[in-house]
RNA sequence: GCCGGCGUGGCGGAACGGUAGACGCAACGGACUUAAAAUCCGUUGAGGGCAACCUCGUGCGGGUUCGAAUCCCGCCGCCGGUACCA
């Protein structure tokens, strides 16, 4: 193909407008306030998933997204609206670390280097970005405002009875006046312990190899998901982010959300609400009790045996002097036993008893306690009621040791008995006064039954654990917090940015203590105070991105409110109008920046409660093997390669006409072709080759009156291809074009308005060569189009252009296609009748019977409905 | 296991419950060319017929409907997420 001569000149063409875009400023974006700004027109606020800038470049996986946005971005703002559609780089992270780790290079350095490649790369594709407003999480700039969201974070608490976040300062206020006696230290722990920042000391993921503790969320199999390192758990003193005070709003906001159902659920799945009561189980001979959260309240009557966490606080306590040494033992291989394993042997239970026993709260019942690693200290009160019957884990857990199996619900309509176990729903048995009952029933009536005598309530629980927000690395953001003591605090806003120092080694010391800490001169304050040396997890930056976009520049807060309310105001809700990305980043990345919205929202910062009106997961764009791209399969596409082949405009072309966004599809290096060559065939609607290197304007094109079924072709193209862009049908929408494209290429004399209408349709899919044509055309034919598309507004289609005048019916008898007829739009039934009735065909079909029934669907078809066999 | 999504020609994919297969790719035929490429014009779901046409066809089995790729029920297969969450 190389010596072929070019569709187009899409090389000349491309680097020319990409020089005008850039040199004219044309996709800066005016912010409310600045001159030129027009208030009147409404606002979009488009975005894209910001890619962290790796050493690999682009992937073909962005531009699908990226090209989906910035179609409806262009569109849009030929529809009049101010768009926001920016772009930056989230820049932290682990690559860049460990490549300095093992090169010595600064990741400062191997980021700068990164973000020049994807930028030139964007720009490549002719993106529409206000590069003005670009962000680097890593920037000085950037990061000074994800530390001071982090002060409202730790200078805040969760207002239960107003549900949402408060200054900690009331809540100060407040206890000092109910608690006159406590001690400022007392106090100060009281209220630190209920900052939305928190420190605990919790078992965390901690990962010898990359040196650093892991989110839970960044397990997947117990093996870190960068890397694939074995993870294991170990106490250690970690920043951590009161998420699960937010269950229930992430839960139940995610409603109103217009988001793909799919989506939805993983982020309620990953919430995970559960709805229950909590039961107080008395200890026989013993004070305290052993509180358990259970979800089938109604088999309460079936429990059989206790199972504590192995880390539950009152094992020690109430294990009785025989049974001490087992359970000392097994709390030991538990606590030692690496994830890992302990996932892998995950359907061979184990446990031991310890000697204990519980009274059942609604039989007096003694049963035994045992403990066991099946039961999470995590999750619910780490204290379970087991019912054998009717859990599978507590039916494994009663085989392997012995313990009575007791079924108490039937399945509707059997007897009662056997050993099996059933998990559904049915009627209570051996229930005492829950006999009889269906599940619901009886669930309702014992725990009405446990609260009226104090003895357990209605209960809601999540999976939702809170966000362990501290690593050990060098390349994140430093915390605001200084250390005195036992005591910490925050840093003044005036001290912000806090900078990390520079360093030569960027190893992790390998027992948890961050690199920062090996500088002593940088964690060492004159006045005896200590820096925090650990810092924040790559999540951070990107949980605030799209708010800075509104107003990157601002150097005195993190976004202007005026700013913030124009461009995440309006549509419904509010907040971006339309988020595009990969489902990657379904639960984390999506979580986590709803939860600092909705604490930003509280404290009265931001004006809506979701960051997030309306998102669009692309699907997968695979290999042409059908299989993901990867390195070692060989089968990744490198968008430049395709750039430099075919052009930016096919490129953004191919990836949009694949398939429908979300779907996941095979690339086609053919099919890259064909759409090349369909823009190829869009160039010389224009123009015609002169001599071997120039194209000039086509002598086949003219100012002439198209014919009428041309036009409808051309309104119809735009009908379509608007409506289909507004729904991001885009492969659709450039089937139209395709087809508006094959009519024009059959006229003899091309008429020149039509073609620039056209244009303004290909705009915001092919930028470059829409307007290097109509440029040329402008020249070509003063006056009959304006000079330059970006702005322009979109074409206008008529009804009374699309109406045809004659409609083809079909008629079908029982369902089945027999016959077409052709009459005029519009005719009514009887006269459609009558046509059907002198129809040879019809008549042959029918062979004497009489329909039974006639269904008309105007200018559509006739059904005639016969009876069962002949007449 | 559970939760989501998807099964339509040789391939990517179109089809408000109303003509299944738009558009593109591939393939085949023709025009142009000394020739090829490029381009332009056709044909192309399967089976049958000289033909006009006929029959069968949207993973499988049922159902609702005048009419189902589309809605409902039950299976099978693939992809993604999740996994002792009480």
């Amino acid at each position: 193909m190389s010596q072929r001569r070019k569709q187009y000149p899409f090389d000349q063409i491309e680097a020319k407008w990409q020089a005008h875009w850039e040199t004219s400023g044309t996709f800066r974006t005016l912010n409310p306030g600045e001159p030129g700004f027009d208030p009147a027109r409404p606002k979009y606020y488009v975005l894209d998933m910001f890619p962290y800038p790796s050493g690999a470049g682009l992937h073909v996986g962005h531009v699908e997204g990226y090209t989906a946005t910035d179609i409806v971005a262009r569109h849009r703002r030929k529809l009049g609206y101010n768009v926001l559609h920016p772009m930056g780089w989230d820049a932290f992270g682990l690559p860049a670390e460990q490549y300095a780790i093992r090169t010595g290079q600064h990741p400062r350095t191997t980021t700068e280097g990164n973000t020049a490649r994807f930028r030139e790369q964007l720009k490549r594709i002719g993106f529409s970005y206000d590069w003005s407003r670009e962000i680097d999480t890593t920037d000085p700039g950037y990061f000074r405002w994800t530390q001071w969201i982090f002060l409202q974070l730790y200078g805040s608490y969760f207002d239960t009875e107003a549900n949402a976040a408060r200054p900690v300062h009331e809540l100060t206020a407040r206890r000092r006046a109910g608690h006159p006696g406590e001690s400022e230290a007392d106090l100060r722990a009281w209220v630190d312990a209920r900052r939305l920042a928190y420190i605990a000391e919790a078992p965390v993921n901690w990962c010898p190899r990359l040196g650093t503790v892991l989110a839970n969320e960044e397990v997947k199999d117990g093996v870190s998901e960068v890397g694939g390192f074995a993870v294991e758990r170990r106490p250690m003193r970690q920043w951590m982010l009161r998420i699960t005070d937010y269950a229930e709003r992430l839960a139940d906001e995610l409603e109103d959300l217009d988001w793909p159902d799919g989506i939805k659920a993983l982020q309620r799945n990953w919430i995970g609400r559960s709805e229950g009561a909590s039961v107080r189980f008395a200890l026989e001979g013993h004070p305290a009790t052993i509180e358990v959260f259970t979800t089938r309240p109604d088999t309460l009557f079936g429990a059989t045996y206790m199972v504590l966490a192995p880390e539950h606080p009152l094992v020690e306590e109430i294990t009785g002097p025989a049974k001490r040494a087992a359970v000392e033992e097994y709390r030991e291989r538990v606590a030692s036993k690496p994830d890992l394993e302990r996932i892998d042997l995950s359907r061979e239970k184990s446990g031991v008893s310890t000697g204990a026993r519980a009274i059942n709260p609604v039989n007096g019942e003694a049963i035994p306690v045992w403990i066991a690693d099946y039961v999470l200290m995590s999750y619910g009160t780490g204290a379970i009621m087991a019912v054998p019957a009717h859990d599978e884990r507590d039916f494994e857990f009663a085989r392997a040791f012995g313990l009575p199996v007791r079924q108490v619900v039937q399945p509707a309509g059997e007897e009662p008995g056997g050993n099996a176990c059933f998990v559904g729903e049915g009627v209570n048995v051996r229930s005492g006064f829950l006999d009889g009952m269906p599940t619901p029933e009886a669930k309702e009536a014992v725990t009405l039954w446990l609260e009226e005598r104090g003895l357990g309530a209605r209960a809601v629980k999540y999976k939702l654990r809170d966000w362990l927000f501290s690593r050990q690395r060098y390349w994140g953001e430093p915390f605001p917090i200084v250390w005195d003591g036992e005591r910490h605090e925050g840093l003044p806003e005036s001290e912000l940015p806090l900078l990390p120092p520079d360093l030569d080694d960027f190893r992790p010391t390998g027992e948890g203590e961050p690199p920062l800490a090996r500088v002593k001169d940088w964690v060492q304050l004159p006045d005896g105070r200590r820096r925090e040396t650990n810092t924040m997890p790559q999540w951070a930056g990107s949980c605030w991105y799209y708010l800075r976009f509104c107003d990157s520049g601002n150097g005195d807060r993190f976004v202007s409110e005026e700013a913030e309310r124009y461009w995440m105001g309006g549509e419904r809700s509010g907040g971006v109008d339309l988020y595009v990305g990969g489902t990657e980043h379904a639960v984390l990345h999506l979580l986590y920046a709803r939860f600092w919205h909705k604490v930003l929202f509280d404290l009265g910062f931001v004006g809506t409660r979701e960051p997030f009106q309306r998102l669009i997961n692309q699907g997968l764009v695979l290999g042409a093997d059908n299989q993901k791209m990867s390195k070692s399969r060989g089968n990744v596409v490198n968008p430049d390669d395709v750039v430099a082949a075919f052009g930016a405009d096919s490129l953004r072309l191919y990836e949009m006409f694949m398939g429908p966004l979300e779907q996941g599809k095979p690339w086609s290096e053919r099919g890259v072709e064909g759409v090349y060559r369909f823009l190829g065939r869009v160039w010389r609607l224009a123009m015609e080759p002169e001599g071997e290197e120039h194209w000039a304007i086509s002598a086949r094109l003219g100012d002439v009156e198209p014919s009428p079924a041309l036009l409808r072709v051309l309104h119809e193209t735009i009908r379509k291809v608007g409506e289909d862009t507004e729904s991001l049908f885009f492969n659709t929408a450039i089937a139209q074009m395709m087809i508006f494209v094959n009519a024009m290429t059959g006229e003899r004399i091309r008429p020149v308005r039509v073609l620039t209408s056209f244009l303004h349709v290909l705009n915001p899919y092919a930028p470059h060569l829409s307007e290097e044509l109509n440029a040329r055309l402008h020249t070509a034919f003063p006056g009959l189009s304006g000079a330059e598309l970006a702005y322009a507004p979109w074409p206008e289609w008529d009804e009374a252009v699309l109406a045809v005048s004659e409609v083809e019916i079909v008629v079908q008898i029982n369902g089945k296609l027999r016959d077409r007829i052709r009459l005029p739009a519009g005719s009514p039934e009887a006269a459609v009748l009558e046509r059907v009735r002198a129809s040879e065909k019809i008549g042959a079909a029918l062979s004497g019977r009489a329909p039974r029934k006639v269904v008309f669907v105007p200018d559509r078809l006739v059904n005639l409905v016969v009876g069962g066999e002949k007449a």
